[in-house]
DNA sequence: GTAAAAAATCAGGTTTTTCCCTATTGCATA
DNA sequence: TATGCAATAGGGAAAAACCTGATTTTTTAC
């Protein structure tokens, strides 16, 4: 960005290494003037908000069609806002105040370590195996599991797997 | 792209003034190692023909998730043809003309009880749900379960499901 | 038309994993 | 400072998976 002094950057938050939030900070931090529109695969509250803070402005999810790029360009350069709907949708709720919890279906917000966990289970390692590599008990990652399959109803590992899937946390390999 | 000499190029159809079929003639005559994408909004069978023949390498509908792009991108750059799924099937059809669905299973050779369990177990059936379900007994389950595993290579629900998947044998709900 | 191979069924016993309940610690924030 | 949430984990019961066979159909092959 430095080099190429662009008028938009387009940034992939899971790109792999740079923590894209802390891109982005880095960004508007040294040109305010650069817009940057953050292309994730979560539409995880957490990721929003921390990503709206750092300066975005706009937010896509990967699954969005390319038309949505060109309009989201647009509207950045024209100093405008743009969220994918589902974003606006969790922005707003956000933003209102109350998230009652009946309708936490639309993405039951998991913790950073219960996604980790998730996307473990959900590439075929066993519990034994997330706890090694995390280096934590069996326990912890049964409690963990629990709590997921809790969260996002759903009590299966078959479930859990496609749920991970539509989520961008696992591939269909 | 005689400037840019770019590795892909991605081509919008619909683009003003130029018509992109041609621009793809063009483009590969002259540098035949480019690879062409082609980006459009319709899944017009003339115009995936044609461009096809222009020498693309690749057909995106503009509806397509962004990700798509990136798995397109990957493939044509190993020298391999990525269609959009409806694409694909557009021209499968086309090209076999009749498709008889009893043969075209070329998965490594499950048995259709073998499927069948596989199918359950991907949509979060438990073994003890699956062995109800088909009024056989568990032990009986766990067996073609494992005969399952044995045949695909992989000893994991979760890889399993995703197997399921790719199988067209369950959907991501 | 029969023998051999493959598919589908199941059991006993052992090992592993999961489930349920409970509990501690750190951290943020109201 | 009190409260709640996140991350951690143990014990013990229950369930599921694993290993080692084994029997009965159904297909396939010669």
């Amino acid at each position: 960005a430095h080099e190429l002094k662009p008028d938009v950057v387009v940034i992939d938050i899971s790109m792999p290494d740079l923590n894209g939030i802390d891109a982005t900070r880095q960004i508007i931090g040294a040109a305010p003037h650069i817009k940057v529109i953050a292309l994730s695969m979560h539409s995880d509250r957490k990721f929003v908000r921390e990503m709206l803070s750092a300066g975005a402005s706009g937010y896509l999810l990967k699954d969005s069609a390319f038309e949505e790029l060109g309009t989201a360009l647009a509207a950045v350069i024209n100093n405008q806002t743009y969220l994918s709907p589902k974003i606006a949708d969790t922005v707003i709720k956000d933003y209102l105040g109350k998230i009652d919890p009946t309708d936490s279906k639309t993405s039951p917000s998991l913790t950073s370590r219960e996604r980790e966990v998730l996307q473990l289970l959900s590439e075929g390692k066993t519990t034994k195996e997330i706890a090694s590599k995390l280096c934590v008990s069996v326990k912890t990652i049964e409690t963990h599991r629990k709590q997921i399959m809790e969260k996002v109803g759903l009590n299966s590992v078959a479930e859990l797997t496609k749920y991970a899937i539509r989520e961008g946390l696992t591939s269909l390999e």
